[in-house]
Formats: structure tokens, C-alpha cells, sequence
RNA sequence: GUAGAUGUAGCUCAAUGGUAAGAGCGCUGGACUGUGGCUCCAGAGGUUGCGGGUUCGAGCCCCGUCAUCUACCCCA
């Protein structure tokens, strides 16, 4: 018989690493409550339609990364890649344009998406969020930016990057999409393979490509800023402004240009060095076009998804592992030699639990000295020794472990002393 | 989907193609009959990822496969 392993790229997440995990997601909880987004979970799977018509059928993510499968319903279900478009989905579902707008709601959650595992890149990850939907209003697009950083801010997270771009709207980017075609396809030598392809069918991912001789082509077109309408234009300044006033600092980088179809106007990431190859903490941006393309009216959006894996990563490179430990498992160690004395220990435990002490008990049949060795290991504050002798005289020992001190204590008096 | 590296005890790693695959840490027990940390001793723990092949003989060489890591691609 082999071993059962967990799928390819999936992990475990056990022992010492709960303690980062919960750390990281009370954070979010916290910075999003305090900013005025509420909490919202949508299923795990969905109607593969949704991903299809929200993050668009020529993207890498629905063309060939989807978890997708038929149900015995003969339904094609895909487990979720990402997280902004089920919740457009349910704030059309549920009408929530008749509640006060902005709706401003936050989700950690797991995702989905079959890729190579590497670095930083998981075939299930998690994420947090954010979505803000029903406002146009740059100072929410600097909102959510400025909730992002001060997750990472709260957690004392450094060394990260904000890169912020604007990839236009249905109306200006078309032009400057024909115009990145018209200018590169004068150059289609110089330009790798995957390049090549890209000229047909989205030439702005020129502009983020690695290689080199295409980066440095990619340095020669005009940036976006020149082709922004009005409207675009206007909304990119009132993004840095609010921004600015908010003492945030961000770079101004046209390469930026997101995978997913959803995108207009505001597109942003935030970066680490310490992350290797997929050096993105998270990322997000405007998506005022996704409502209409999931069947409702035109509802403004904007939002972000960032990677707990990754920000884990980083925190533990940051603080060598220290913050993983949950400190001292329970407080207090029940030692007991003899079976009347392990009934004892027994109730004991349950009655200091109930009190809101830890507690725990040995349950191997350990000589004192091996529950001692045991309770030292469980870096427990106090144990309390219980044989016949205590037995007869209806008290227990307590030892505190840091100073060796010991005393008696009647039993009626141990929950009052241990508490 | 492509490329490179790596798979030996729970962990980190040894072992020229040649005996019965070892060490440190960790785990369990003992020295210390009822008291932790230090020290010493002992024990448990392996299908050398899996399947073929070459060879008198394979952990080591060859082929395949699976997995891990890293990178491309793409993204969290």
C-alpha cells in the first residue's frame, strides 16, 4: 500500500504555523472592519459561466487553469480561481443596489487554479480581499490601496512596494491598444515568440514581458498617460492625489497591465523582494465594465486579492520562524500517579477548563518523572501533583514551573489558586 | 505545457558499484522506586519515492514514472 499524499500543490498547514496564519487573518479582519467592509463568503465553486464572462475567456486563468468539472447535474461547475467575480455575482443576485452604496465587503477564502507549483504559487492558495462596489469615486480607489498596505503595516511587514498604473477604459484603451499594435508590428523580429502572439491578441502584454530585448523595446512606446480619455485621465489624477494626501508612496509603473479581462482605469500591485519569481504580495484595481458583463447594469467597482501563502512567507523570512510557536500549548499540567489520583486529574481538568484554564492530563501511563519531562516540554506554567499521599491528605502539590517553588493546596482551593 | 536540479529514519544529512544502510537532532524508556531543564546509557524508528533494466552484486549506473524545489508562462 502507498501513502495517500496531499494533491500537488496543496499544503498542509499544521502545528507551527496556525499561529502566523491567525495573526494574519485577525489583521485583515480588524484593518477591513475598521474601514467599513463587512465580511462576505461565497461558495467555493460556480457556475463555470461566471468565470468565463467575468475574467474573460481569453485569459490564461479561464483558458487553461480552471478547476472544471460537470456535476451529476450534468451543471459545469468550476471551483473558484479568483474572488471578484462571485461577488459581483451575488451583489446582482441579491440586489444589493437597493442597500446604501458604497457596498464595501472583505473575504479569506481559498482559491483554485491548476498551474505548475512553484514558488510562491500554489494550485490551492488563499486569499484575502476586498471589493467596493456602486462608487466611481477615486478616493475609493486610494481606500482600498491604503487597506491593503495597512494590513501589512499592522502586521510590521517592510520592504514592500505599491506600483500603480491606469490601463484606461472601453473607450480610450481600444486606441491605445491599435496604436501599440500599429507601432510594434514595424518590429515583430525583435520581439520573442510569446510576443508575437500577444500583437494579436492583447499587445499590452508587451509591456510586462521579462524578456529582455522586448523590455527594451517595451521602453520606446508612449506610455498609457498619453492616451487616457478625459474621464480616465481625470480619475488617475484624483487616484495619486487622494494617495499623496494620504502619504502613501507608490510608483508610477506603465508596466503593470493585470491578467484578468475586468480591469479598467486604476490597476495596482504591491511587491516583495523576498518572494522570489512571484514577487506579488497581492494586487486589484477597477472594474467598472464586470457588472454589465455579468448580466447586470452598469455598477462601478473597485478591489483587491492578496496571498496569505505569500504574505506568511515573508513574515516568517522576517521574524526567523519565532512567530510561529503558539506559546505554552495549556497553562496548567495535571500529573497524577494511580488510578483514584487520575480520576482525580481528570475532574480537575474539566473543572479548570470550564473556569477558562487550560488544562491537560497525561494519558500514556508516564512515571511523574516522564509527565514532569512532558509538562516541561508543553512549556506549562504550573503542575499540579496528585498521588496517595495527597489523596489522603486532600490536597494537591502545586509547582510553578519557571521557579521550582511547591506548596499545598487543599483541593476545595485548587481551581480559586490556579485561576 | 517546457526546462534544470533533487528524492536515504519524523527532521537535517552521510555511505568508492561490494558485509547486515549510518550519524546528529527529535521520540520512548532508564540512571534518579514521588519531581522538568544539564549529563550519561539504552531502545524504537528504513520496501533508500515507485516500477523496470544492466551487473556475480545497485542507495550509487541506465530507462520510465511519481513527487518536491526552482525557472519560463501567468499570477496571489
Amino acid at each position: 500500500m502507498t501513502h495517500i499524499r496531499a494533491p500537488r500543490g496543496t499544503i498542509d498547514v499544521f502545528p507551527e504555523k496556525p499561529g502566523v496564519w491567525q495573526r494574519l487573518e485577525e489583521t485583515v479582519r480588524s484593518v477591513c472592519r475598521n474601514a467599513g467592509y463587512t465580511e462576505i463568503r461565497t461558495p467555493i465553486f460556480e457556475h463555470t459561466e461566471l468565470f468565463q464572462r467575468g475574467v474573460g475567456e481569453s485569459t490564461d486563468i479561464v483558458e487553461k487553469e480552471m478547476y472544471t468539472f460537470l456535476d451529476k447535474g450534468e451543471r459545469s461547475i468550476t471551483l473558484r480561481p479568483e474572488g471578484t467575480a462571485p461577488v459581483v455575482r451575488a451583489y446582482l443576485e441579491h440586489k444589493m443596489w437597493a442597500l446604501p452604496q458604497p457596498v464595501k465587503v472583505y473575504y479569506i477564502g481559498p482559491m483554485f487554479r491548476y498551474e505548475r507549483p512553484q514558488m510562491g504559487r500554489l494550485r490551492q492558495h488563499t486569499q484575502f480581499g476586498v471589493e467596493a462596489l456602486g462608487a466611481s469615486s477615486p478616493a475609493l480607489d486610494a481606500e482600498v490601496i491604503s487597506v491593503l498596505i495597512s494590513v501589512y503595516q499592522r502586521l510590521g511587514l517592510e520592504g514592500f512596494v505599491v506600483r500603480l498604473n491606469s490601463i484606461g477604459c472601453s473607450k480610450c484603451r481600444p486606441r491605445y491598444k491599435e496604436s501599440l499594435m500599429n507601432l510594434l508590428s514595424k518590429h515583430t523580429d525583435e520581439l520573442c515568440a510569446d510576443c508575437r502572439r500577444r500583437l494579436e491578441r492583447n499587445p499590452l502584454r508587451v509591456l510586462d514581458c521579462k524578456n529582455e530585448r522586448c523590455a527594451g523595446l517595451a521602453k520606446k512606446l508612449p506610455p498609457i498617460f498619453d492616451y487616457l480619455c478625459e474621464d480616465c485621465s481625470r480619475h488617475f489624477e484624483g487616484v495619486t492625489e487622494c494617495l499623496t494626501a494620504l502619504d502613501l508612496i507608490y510608483e508610477l509603473d506603465p508596466t503593470i497591465v493585470r491578467g484578468l479581462d475586468y480591469y479598467t482605469k486604476t490597476v495596482f500591485e504591491v511587491i516583495h523582494s523576498g518572494l522570489g519569481a512571484q514577487d506579488a504580495l497581492g494586487g486589484g484595481g477597477r472594474y467598472d465594465g464586470l457588472a454589465e458583463e455579468l448580466g447586470g447594469s452598469a455598477i462601478p467597482g473597485v478591489g483587491f486579492a492578496a496571498g496569505i501563502e505569500r504574505a506568511v512567507q515573508v513574515l516568517q523570512d522576517a521574524e526567523g520562524g519565532a512567530i510561529g510557536q503558539e506559546a505554552g500549548r495549556v497553562n496548567v499540567f495535571i500529573a497524577a500517579m494511580g488510578d483514584e489520583a487520575k480520576l482525580q486529574a481528570l475532574r480537575l481538568a474539566r473543572l479548570l477548563r470550564e473556569q477558562g484554564t487550560s488544562a491537560d492530563i497525561d494519558y500514556l501511563d508516564r512515571s511523574l518523572r516522564a509527565q514532569m519531562k512532558y509538562a516541561d516540554k508543553q512549556g506549562v506554567k504550573k503542575v499540579v501533583i496528585i498521588g496517595e499521599d495527597e489523596l489522603k491528605g486532600d490536597y494537591a502539590v502545586v509547582r510553578d514551573m519557571a521557579t521550582g517553588d511547591q506548596a499545598q493546596v487543599q483541593f476545595r482551593d485548587l481551581v480559586q489558586v490556579l485561576t
